[in-house]
DNA sequence: TTAAACAGGATAAAATTACTCCTAAATGAA
DNA sequence: TTCATTTAGGAGTAATTTTATCCTGTTTAA
């Protein structure tokens, strides 16, 4: 697993709605103050409201905003929502890649290893970094 | 951090070396049995030679052989001689990728995250997994 | 009806990954 | 010495993934 930008600005996105929950964000602002490109932001908040990460609403006065507290959002949620499921070796996902598998002496290592992550990111939630933030 | 073929490749040289340490073995020999681009092994056996995990010798009767006992070899020696040092973020590497360093909150995860999977990666030597193989 | 806001598909640019190719250098043997 | 064999290393290419952009459509409040 690497963190793409694209997950990256997908965490700025979630900690910035997480400033204020009440309020619908539009993406132009989203986008302004958190410094990533507008139509990217676009993207990424449609897989994040696909994912049921954040509600959106279109028309005049329109956005986005968090549909969960802060605290029920994990690291987990926001990284599977955009980038898919955790691996940190393709051959875990994709059955071409490595014809082995069943003679590879290290695949149960790279899945002992995604668990280990996958537990991890699970720990790690958006109250938690709000409030290291303000 | 993302196991690429490269790497993949790499284990598998490792893995194939570790079956006859005492004998000199053919870049053409491992790509052929290993199933991999020659060229390309070529290039990966480089990397292994510069991190000193496995020695080469030129000429006739040539070839490349480990240059440690597999049980010394371990699986974070070979990433990173491949792919250079491990992160999950390249924040964490590129300075240029995230100027908001100082103010993020999620840096600090990175970080957790990436001494976990060194601990981890050290843990698994080459002994280990030719038990398992053969 | 119109302007503001998101939805979604297509496509383009940039970066990285996954190679290949060619010439040089080393080595052992005829 | 010379030649075939084997790695060294630089340069270049192809394929894939990442990082966007743009355009048209839909929804909604005023």
């Amino acid at each position: 697993m690497k963190i793409t930008r694209e997950t990256d600005y997908a965490i700025r996105c979630i900690l910035h709605m997480a400033q204020e929950t009440e309020k619908l964000h539009m993406i132009t602002d989203i986008a302004k103050k958190q410094d990533m490109p507008k139509s990217f932001v676009a993207k990424i908040l449609q897989k994040l409201a696909k994912a049921k990460i954040v509600s959106s609403t279109r028309g005049v006065n329109g956005g986005f905003a968090l549909r969960k507290t802060p605290s029920e959002i994990t690291l987990l949620h926001v990284i599977e929502a955009v980038q898919g499921p955790i691996f940190i070796n393709s051959c875990m996902v994709d059955n071409k890649r490595c014809s082995r598998r069943s003679l590879c002496s290290v695949h149960p290592v790279w899945i002992e290893i995604r668990n280990i992550l996958i537990d991890k990111l699970k720990k790690y939630d958006f109250q938690f970094f709000c409030k290291k933030t303000g």
